[in-house]
DNA sequence: TTGAAAGCGGTACCAC
DNA sequence: GTGGTACCGCTTTCAA
């Protein structure tokens, strides 16, 4: 180790200054100061975190990059684990290959990090138990296991659903469509369980509800269908920004005004969603506050406290110009 | 060390097991093994990279998850470093965050990863200098630096914007404008040349050309200015994919068709591009490509061989439905 | 084919 | 305040 000879003092107290312990005399720190910066030198993670037992490293699973909303909560993760002190890691795992086998991700090793958030899983049961097993500390944001049995982050996708459709009510709306998402995600079925309530509230009887894939096309698949089956709403509450855009082309495509003949509200304010035209009507998630909660439940755990805890946020209504009064024609 | 008495062989041999070595006999390697099992023992990580002096992991820089391009390219980069056994690590920096000061990733400490692919970076100057500084090997994806001295993976740019107006110009359009991305990007510069050049060839003048930022906002507010001044092209080369949404809705509102009046074609061929309506003609990168050839360079470079050899990818055009021939009126 | 022993580069406990 | 020393858990000589 240069750095002792260079700064002139013992291994243990470069080690001192290194870790901010304040029994220091400030003349020898200053030698090491001196010596670590002439030498460019940074202590190696591997020996530290041998000795230490921890890495400073959290990780963060995910199925895609290819989502604003997925974005700014990794952001936010990012941001507030720096705070303290803590470096990320993301890892993708694509549906396909979860399908294909088990956990591959270097994250999994219970050593390299020490501790995992993670982010609307798939085969959430297997990843919890898998966490479970090899004893890592962890937070799942968007679950999809009713019942499960880990700390979460989770927003009240009911009540997006609800006011979304509230939305739309209110607009004066009766011919009120909904197209949802696979019902394999919990997020899913609740805002359709909003949807149907506040319907019910209002003494309206769902037009149609059509269960489809995510994405762009299927929105687009679902309203022609309607329209083809003579099946023409006035409103639509899509269950995610994708599906409403792709519903709002086929509308157009066939001659429909947004918001004119139909109003359309989507679900997760996606980067796009306010700069297509006509800007998109949505419910935005408190992203920031996501990934903020879930560094603070994930750092409690990893410092040993109980698995108790966990959170339910808020969705908020985003009024744009996809949405618009109804209008008797 | 419970393995070993578990085992009943040594430290030794059990490592030998772990590592494949064959010099362990057949009986001695299943004792091993069975305890392995048994114990669901992994080794740990930290300790082996010390010992080792690797780590296993290649780290990937990038700006923003939110784009599919990216999204297939770190896909496909994950995939291929699998295959050679190495763990692959993301790191998101946002731009902002960039500019307010250096590197802070853990994956820039030499220590963590055995090299870095860096993907299309803002700051490449001072990410470089970094980086050699540290002697961490790496490689740059769609580089932007003119007379970089890295290795590189690009997709010929040029040839890409060439092809993109040589197909407006082969549908009879000669009133063609083009909307580009910011000029720092060298990928944005050489999609314009190609663009030039194309029009040059066949003695046609650029009617308009836009700079403006990247993003669908940004391609309807050009366009919109463009029908503003009066000055109305037939056929339209967008520097990105989401550049050339925002220009078919801006046309759209405005009363023109897409392809009718006015073609589109964009560039990157993201997953959107095939799910709206109409389909959007584009420039396909060869994603799967460039991922699998930065690990390859990566590797050797790791492996020690000479920084020396880049490589250039070709784009392709992909024909859908936002383009269509030049029809008078 | 196997194992003893010496690191890898730090941290933590101890006595001074 | 400081430094000696015993690890952290694995890989790598080197002899046997």
């Amino acid at each position: 180790m240069d750095i002792v000879t260079k700064s002139g003092v013992s291994l243990v107290t470069v080690s001192r200054v290194l870790n901010n312990v304040t029994t220091v005399r400030e003349s020898n720190r200053q030698k090491v100061l001196k010596a670590i910066k002439e030498l460019d030198y940074e202590p190696n993670s591997a020996a530290r975190s041998l000795a230490r037992g921890t890495t400073g490293l959290i990780g963060l699973t995910l199925v895609t990059l290819n989502d604003s909303v997925f974005h700014d909560i990794v952001q936010a993760v990012n941001e507030h684990l720096e705070e303290k002190g803590y470096f990320l890691a993301l890892s993708i795992s694509s549906p396909t290959q979860e399908e294909a086998e088990k956990q591959n991700s270097f994250l999994f090793q219970e050593d390299r990090v020490d501790g995992i958030i993670v982010l609307s899983p798939l085969n959430e049961k297997q990843i919890v138990m898998e966490l479970k097993r090899k004893n890592i500390p962890f937070v799942i944001i968007d679950n999809h296991d009713d019942n499960t049995r880990a700390v979460t982050v989770n927003v009240d996708n009911y009540v997006g659903g609800f006011e979304a459709t509230r939305h739309l009510i209110e607009l004066g709306h009766t011919r009120i469509a909904h197209v949802s998402g696979p019902e394999h995600f919990l997020s899913v079925r609740e805002r359709k369980r909003g949807f149907e309530k506040a319907l019910e509230q209002s003494g309206i009887a769902p037009l149609a509800v059509a269960h489809t894939e995510f994405g762009i096309r299927s929105g687009f698949q679902a309203a022609t269908a309607w329209i083809e089956a003579g099946v023409v709403p006035t409103a639509v509450f899509a269950g995610d920004d994708a599906l409403a855009l792709g519903a709002m082309d086929a509308f157009r495509a066939k001659g429909y005004r947004i918001p004119d003949d139909i109003s359309i509200i989507g679900y997760d304010n996606q980067l796009f969603a306010s700069e297509i035209h006509p800007q998109l009507t949505t419910i935005r998630q408190p992203v920031e506050q996501m990934g903020k909660e879930a560094v603070r439940l994930l750092l409690k755990l990893i410092g040993g406290a109980p698995r108790n805890s966990s959170v339910l946020l808020q969705p908020q209504l985003i009024i744009r110009h996809s949405t618009a009064n109804y209008k008797q024609r």
